[in-house]
DNA sequence: TCGTTGCGAAACTAGAGCGTATCGAAACAG
DNA sequence: CTGTTTCGATACGCTCTAGTTTCGCAACGA
């Protein structure tokens, strides 16, 4: 046994790297990304000038851009909203203010514009994509939809694709269409008529 | 009276331009948009090799990317499906057969691409975009929809900016995240599913 | 103190694209 | 035929950016 054991987590010699250089590298990653929309756009320079760090300290951590995008993606936990417990209108309301609120940021179109454009030129990143936050989304509220017809809040012969794709797209088309809250955040009832208008449908009762 | 009278239609000496030069630079830019969904991407190099044509023939014509891209987008006149004369239940099929169609479409993309992503950086390209090709469908929609309340079709307490979002954006987050449809059309009786959806809600009647 | 490693800044090489110019050939008018 | 203009192709100088390397200093363990 030497004294550098295996059992001490082998701390490396010289000076350790900056946690808070780290933080700022990923936070200007996901700005970026959130404003070009493209990941050829986005430059390791760019990421550097506003992170205020040298492009070494990039380097040093990460090989490569889609690297350094795979783990900027990631600390976007995609916050599902608590859907459980109450009804399966207020769950539809929080699901839809999750999504709306998400359309209206920065960061939350990261996620979106690379799953919408990049599925050519990078398509295992926007599959890494797929599995660890859209399909976890697209399941809760397959669930949600589920629990509704069981419990006799929804229509029992749901068409469950077009339905989930309903639910979500409105959402998302609203805000992108009005631009409304380009201010972070969506008109507060909106959630409120949206709920109102998916469950009522365009035809009279 | 000289020989080259106004009424003549002044034709220049020389060899004429091609026509079909011109067709090839515009199908190539419109195909280069639809791939790289963002304009500082698309370059004159790509659409000159992509064509079969020289970078000059390209200059000739248009002194700078903007026009260009103005030029190509307006080829895509936005074909509105005819609305009027039948219910206004086969006229929203046949709006969203459109939408549908057009957002499997590599050209039918363009539009959507840079009205979403180019706001920032091409705010007036955007704006006459909107105006030509964006506004004249939503107000289409809201004319169908306004006759569907009168008719009795639909609900005459409609929330009309909110079921606007709804008709299109259902279709749009369909084929988009069903991933239906890269081979040009989404599948065909996705179109009757997403009538009978929109009109009947999800609450049970 | 010394050795090691990380830090930001700057210099450097290589490549991509731009806009222009030039070439010989081709397509027109007269 | 002559003169004019366009054609595709190629080359040029220029700028911009990428990714690597180098540098002097800072932060750690020993």
């Amino acid at each position: 046994m030497t004294t550098t054991d295996e059992t001490r987590p082998a701390r490396p010699a010289g000076r350790p790297r900056s946690a808070k250089a780290e933080r700022a590298i990923i936070e200007a990653t996901l700005d970026l990304i959130g404003e070009r929309a493209s990941l050829s756009e986005l430059s390791i320079e760019a990421v550097a000038a506003r992170a205020g760090v040298g492009k070494t300290t990039i380097y040093r951590r990460w090989s490569s851009k889609e690297d350094l995008v795979v783990d900027a993606l990631a600390t976007l936990k995609a916050p599902l909203p608590p859907l459980e417990g109450r009804s399966v209108r207020a769950d539809l309301a929080a699901y839809l203010e999750v999504v709306g609120r998400e359309a209206c940021d920065v960061r939350g179109r990261c996620v979106m514009n690379i799953a919408m454009n990049e599925t050519d030129r990078h398509p295992q990143l926007v599959e890494r994509i797929r599995q660890a936050v859209i399909r976890p989304r697209q399941e809760a509220l397959r669930a949600l939809l589920l629990r509704g017809i069981e419990t006799g809040e929804l229509r029992p012969d749901l068409d469950l694709p077009v339905a989930m794709a309903a639910v979500v797209g409105s959402m998302i088309w609203y805000v992108k269409s009005t631009g409304s809250g380009e201010g972070g955040e969506p008109a507060e009832d909106v959630v409120e008529r949206m709920v109102d208008h998916l469950m009522a449908g365009l035809a009279p009762r």
